[in-house]
DNA sequence: GACATATTTGGCAAAATGGCAAAGTATTGT
DNA sequence: ACAATACTTTGCCATTTTGCCAAATATGTC
């Protein structure tokens, strides 16, 4: 997992970018299937059972993620197995973590 | 800045929280904001002409990247001043920046 | 063909969004 | 006390988006 240094944004393009990556990610089940793809790569089903929603419902939330690069599909058989493109998204829960203190991270 | 190892969600409010702070950075002027306030603090009315839009619009945007602690605010007389309490998320900024190639980050 | 798995589509009520203008608040200066 | 500056809050709006399910449609296996 290559690490990198803080970077900034310059163009309208890349903040719109940065944006759509965000909201994929602003729903509470989304970020908790992303959560466990951070442990490797599930099936529909499993992410189904984890989230208890409808299957299609979960598709959906999957496509979301995506088509923002998030995530990626593998199909093996009649199942599709889901992988998280971005492990570097975790680093950011620690952060999130003491969202609520003042304590800068 | 701590740097801090890869982390797990767990509970149900933490997947929330996770996802109220995505959803306040979904937008691409607060993308601009936070992206601005990484090189230092600034006051409402720099924001405001850096975005473009009235000043009313970006004290409500400033207002929703603080409720969930994004930013603070510090009056300084008649001006008040917005930091960036999370400079953790310039990291992601990176990781975000080649989000269209399949590289793992 | 039947079965299992997943995706796509359609539909819907409800909620959220982003924006501005006007009114309100706080601080400073005269 | 009054005016000026800087910012926030409120009200309002049309529009968009959301999240969900159910049904229909692939896709692959047996």
């Amino acid at each position: 997992m290559k690490s990198c240094a803080p970077q900034r944004l310059k163009t309208k393009a890349e903040f719109r970018r940065a944006a759509d990556v965000f909201k994929a990610l602003s729903n509470p089940s989304r970020v908790m299937i992303v959560n466990a793809l951070a442990d490797g790569e599930h099936c529909v089903a499993e992410l189904t059972a984890l989230v208890q929603l409808d299957i299609s419902t979960v598709s959906n939330h999957l496509s979301v993620l995506r088509s923002v690069g998030i995530v990626s599909d593998e199909r093996r058989g009649t199942q599709v197995f889901y992988t998280l493109r971005k492990p570097c998204l975790m680093n950011l829960f620690c952060c999130l973590d003491d969202f609520h203190s003042n304590e800068k991270i």
